[in-house]
DNA sequence: GCCTTATAATTAACAAGTTAAATAATTCGG
DNA sequence: CCGAATTATTTAACTTGTTAATTATAAGGC
């Protein structure tokens, strides 16, 4: 028998990842996008009113968002005061980020249709086979993320 | 009972498999990293390989890439003379693209690195685990996707 | 109290994602 | 044939991802 050639081209676990990512975000961007935020930085809102007033190394933890790309987004963020940033107290290194009242007023705005996603997405494709995918992937991450070190 | 806050924030379905895809790319992208490519400059070469000579909106198709994207990804490939592009003889408008010989090394040379890190990964997930996972992720990709209209 | 080292955040530089617009070639109706 | 509508690709403009370098502050050793 031949040598075996690489991995089927249509077998590949990063793109089948991407492609189901994609699958999902296409219901979002469309709708993010009328109310003027990417899918980023309602990622970053969305975790911010969850967290109150944060850390932003904290805070790219949560978003899964790299300190770069946070550094830009909070930018423009702050320039349309949907948030607020200032100096740790203690730490003048640290910088703390909070949603402001007008960011609250559009995740307030944008929440139903976000959810109303979910919920159509969880109709589509089954609410069991949703479940055992979250289990599957999480499972799965955990496997493959290398021994945290604390 | 009050009404129920947005979804909880750690439990997105988009985010899984953001995270989920990026535990499986950082074990590849160093290695991709010392050889010169880009992820998606190696999804282009891979494909390339795969179909052999062929029309760039089907490149882009199989290589999961915007067209615009891709645009500028085969312009870098070309220019370093990694892949040839030509217009189709019979429609001007279409542009061919193919793998060069030197393209054709660089696969040679990258593949062995890349299947070890595939067995490394089954290793670490289990290969039952990532074969559910395909097929889960296959189904819930075509469950989302929009009739297609063909 | 200094000087080195470590840490938090930003900036830089380049590649890619996303949407819209522009360009170029083809097809189709008349 | 000829001009309007279509189709394939590229370009534009903006945002984000990725890695490396830089800046600013803090912590520790002496």
């Amino acid at each position: 028998m031949s040598r075996a050639p690489l991995r089927d081209f249509s077998h590949s676990l990063p793109m089948a990842l991407l492609r189901a990512r994609e699958a999902v975000m296409s219901r979002f961007r469309p709708m993010l996008r009328a109310h003027g935020v990417t899918e980023q930085q309602w990622r970053v809102l969305r975790a911010l009113e969850d967290s109150g007033e944060i850390e932003i190394s904290r805070l790219a933890e949560r978003s899964f968002i790299l300190m770069p790309s946070l550094s830009r987004i909070l930018r423009n963020l702050e320039g349309r005061d949907l948030i607020t940033r200032r100096a740790a107290a203690a730490d003048q290194r640290r910088v703390l980020a909070a949603i402001s009242p007008k960011g609250l007023e559009l995740v307030g705005d944008v929440a139903p249709h976000s959810e109303a996603n979910y919920a159509a997405i969880a109709d589509a494709a089954g609410e069991d086979n949703i479940a055992q995918l979250y289990g599957l992937l999480d499972q799965v991450t955990k496997s493959l993320e290398p021994p945290s070190k604390d």
